[in-house]
DNA sequence: TACCAGTTGGTTTTT
DNA sequence: CCAACTGGTA
């Protein structure tokens, strides 16, 4: 280990020396409140590190007393590294998460205080969705007309807002045209929960709130061990947020919170602009201090953002500037159609990579929702440029990986019993959905859990013998899995119950391209939970699924390995804020996209959306490019786009406009191709047979030809099935296999 | 119980 | 266009 201090002070001087004015006033402001109001590119990150620093530096506290939460794990990771590296190896122990990582924190060491377990599972959307589907069965509601969905987002609404932590009654915040008793759905939905020993997304805040208000000695215990406090991105905190670090500061007063108002941008997720706005007045004592000189943007870039903001009526009136006075100009782009527009901007990367100095790294192609990275994947794919996207298919969202968390969730808490049903027969073994009925029968009639129905041997046959091979087999699991710190590794752990369960071996029996590659998937996952175990030795069980469960839009592990560090980012704007990159596109302006339909109701729809292109512009530091297409496909048909208003707010004289029209093929829809094809003359079934490939035949491709899908890309064709309209082909993408139907694949030839 | 072929419905952003 | 569900068959 070696001794930090000597370092400590050196960058603490030498940084400190290297802020403007404004900055030095907010990092060495260290006693009271501070509202810091951080335009964007105005240093904010820099400033919340260094007022880290600066803290220890003078000794106004030591590492563990400072409490910081940000809204990303990306974001909190991104400060922890940022910290340690300024001020060493203590930086670690600088409490730095997300708000709902520090939720889960306190809740763990002190929730049992209000009746909550220290091994409670955390549900995400997919699994509220599967408890409100039962409860809509069985009160006979019908899960087609009233959407799981639809019910699982109603309830968080109604927990992300004030009224609820406040006493309001359910009923008085549903809105009036229900006809079905949501009240009974939402109260049941939290009896089950309870019963699973699960908590959502929104219980992990508001329980918290909840705990420090009705127990003032956890109070007491936090606020001494704690005393410095900083909140980035105070603009988006909701209601249980801001309780969460209003009580958490109440004693010592020194928190420093950090946002901008025009940033923005979640408020459909209950965010609320009031607590920015309201900070002085419930701090009056406060010190507030404004960060308004951009150090990443060119001056074209900025002007373009502060033109397009400056049409939103709700906001604090303010200017950004920037000393970088040139810089080539903001483009707008209009391309003929979508797929024009990712030629155009994947023909600028090429241009720009090979005329200037930019590299993959530097470019970031934004867009409105995650379906349209598709046809950027394909031309990136197409053209061999290693691209990542942020936050789209995740990789805890596959299958074999939900499984072995399913195994991991229902070890940890039997009570878990969405996990249960999830892997009672995964793999097969015999136990199908009337045993399973009947397991819930009894277990209901008789108020025990269902996995106490398990264990028991009354079920006798054929049912009740895989039953009691499954019951066997968990409690092995559960003896392995002392809980006690360093017994057995958990990336082993994880190993036993992969082979233990014979999730394994029907993968390996099962000999696909599919399987290997999900055999592969979770050797990464194994791998993964080997350097969390490196990272934080001695971890639990429980504590590791805690934190694996709130790690969502962690980028695909597999995707491009060796190409990560030097790729193309692809993300929606929402994933964007914090960042900025040298290079950036902002695709689909359009009307209906962005803003999305979905938003234009209100003047505070519109005005969030504008807000979320303003964090999108304000991104780039070198470039940036606004695109639009006039036609774009979406599966219902082809549709006319107009530009997005925002494009047209922009003055003519700060933006550089052009076309682009590519006359490159497009697709027709199925639809238009079916009702377009010519009558398909009898196949020459055994004439063009290729027999050693497997006999391909009554198709109009051939084996081991190469092929461009609208999704998956660049492929190989490796089995034929099947002629006419049922002919099957099976294509091989990279390491995974696919089969497709033929006459409703858009396929193109290489 | 497992697997299949055919049908249906869905369009936002995320911890 | 695709995933998730359904109802039929082996």
């Amino acid at each position: 280990m070696r001794a930090p201090p000597v370092i400590h002070s050196e960058h603490g001087m030498d940084i400190y020396g290297s802020l403007n004015e404004t900055q030095r006033k907010a990092v060495t402001h260290v006693q009271g409140p501070l509202l810091i109001l951080a335009g964007a590119g105005s240093g904010k990150t820099r400033v919340i590190t260094h007022r880290i620093a600066y803290l220890m530096f003078r000794e106004y506290a030591r590492p563990h007393n400072i409490f910081a939460v940000t809204f990303t794990n990306k974001a909190a990771e991104e400060m922890q590294n940022r910290v340690s590296s300024m001020i060493g190896p203590s930086g670690k122990s600088v409490f730095i998460k997300t708000f709902h990582s520090a939720s889960v924190f306190i809740l763990r060491l002190y929730g049992e205080r209000i009746g909550i377990p220290r091994n409670f599972s955390i549900y995400d959307q997919s699994d509220q969705e599967s408890v409100v589907k039962e409860i809509l069965l069985r009160m006979k509601l019908d899960p087609k007309k009233i959407r799981p969905s639809m019910i699982v987002s109603k309830i968080s609404e109604i927990k992300d807002r004030a009224e609820l932590l406040q006493g309001a009654n359910i009923d008085s915040m549903l809105p009036k045209y229900y006809n079905f008793n949501f009240t009974e759905i939402y109260e049941e939905y939290h009896r089950t929960l309870k019963s699973h020993n699960a908590l959502d997304f929104n219980d992990l805040l508001v329980r918290t709130v909840e705990l420090l208000q009705s127990s003032p000695e956890t109070l007491d215990v936090l606020q001494s061990r704690w005393s410095h406090f900083m909140v980035d991105e105070y603009q988006d905190t909701n209601y249980s947020q801001y309780c969460i670090t209003k009580l958490l500061a109440s004693r010592s007063r020194n928190i420093c919170v950090v946002g901008d108002d025009d940033q923005s941008i979640y408020s459909w997720r209950g965010a609320d602009i009031r607590n920015i706005l309201n900070f002085e007045n419930d701090y009056p004592e406060a010190m507030v201090v404004t960060l308004g000189k951009n150090y990443r943007s060119t001056k074209p870039i900025l002007d373009v953002a502060t033109s397009v903001i400056s049409h939103n009526s709700m906001r604090k009136q303010k200017e950004l500037s920037t000393e970088r006075e040139d810089g080539e100009p903001a483009v707008w782009i209009q391309a003929n159609n979508e797929y024009g527009e990712a030629e155009f901007v994947i023909n600028t990367i090429k241009t720009l990579k090979y005329r200037e100095r930019f590299s993959n790294r530097d470019f970031t192609i934004f867009y409105r929702t995650n379906a349209q990275s598709r046809i950027f994947e394909d031309l990136l794919r197409r053209e061999n440029i290693p691209y990542r996207v942020i936050g789209g298919l995740r990789f805890y969202d596959r299958k074999e990986i939900k499984d072995i968390l399913a195994y991991l969730k229902f070890l940890s808490n039997p009570r878990d019993l969405v996990s249960l049903l999830r892997i009672i027969n995964v793999p097969a073994r015999g136990i199908g959905r009337s045993t399973v009925d009947r397991i819930r029968q009894i277990a209901g009639d008789e108020s025990l859990s269902e996995w106490d129905v398990i264990r028991d041997t009354r079920i006798t046959g054929k049912a009740g013998k895989s039953m009691a091979e499954f019951a066997e087999i968990i409690a092995s699991l559960q003896a392995l899995n002392t809980g006690v710190p360093g017994e057995l590794p958990l990336s082993k752990f994880i190993d036993r119950v992969l082979s233990l369960t014979g999730y394994m071996k029907s993968l390996e029996d099962e000999d696909t391209f599919e399987s290997s590659a999900r055999i592969d998937n979770l050797n990464e996952f194994i791998n993964g939970v080997y350097a969390f175990e490196m990272a934080v030795p001695g971890c639990t069980l429980d504590q590791f699924l805690q934190e694996i469960s709130l790690y969502t839009t962690q980028e695909d592990p597999d995707e491009n390995p060796d190409e990560a560090k030097n790729s193309v980012t692809l993300m929606t704007i929402h994933n964007a804020k914090g960042l900025e990159f040298p290079v950036v596109f902002i695709t689909g302006m359009e009307e209906e996209i962005f803003p999305h339909r979905l938003c234009t109701d209100t003047d505070e729809g519109i005005e969030e959306e504008r807000r979320l292109c303003y964090v999108g512009i304000t991104r780039a530091r070198e470039r940036v490019y606004l695109t639009s297409a006039e036609l774009r496909r979406s599966y219902t048909g082809v549709f006319h786009r107009d530009p997005s208003r925002f494009l047209l707010e922009i003055p003519d004289d700060l933006i550089m406009r052009d076309y682009y029209t590519s006359d490159a093929y497009m697709n027709p829809s199925p639809r238009f191709a079916q009702g377009y094809r010519a009558p398909q003359p009898a196949r020459r079934d055994e004439e063009d047979e290729i027999e050693e490939n497997g006999g391909g035949n009554g198709s109009t491709f051939r084996v081991s030809e190469t092929v461009v899908h609208p999704k998956y890309g660049q492929g190989r064709i490796v089995r034929i099935e099947g002629s006419g309209d049922n002919c099957k082909l099976t294509i091989l993408f990279g390491a995974s296999k696919k089969v497709f139907l033929e006459k409703y694949t858009p396929l193109e030839r290489i």
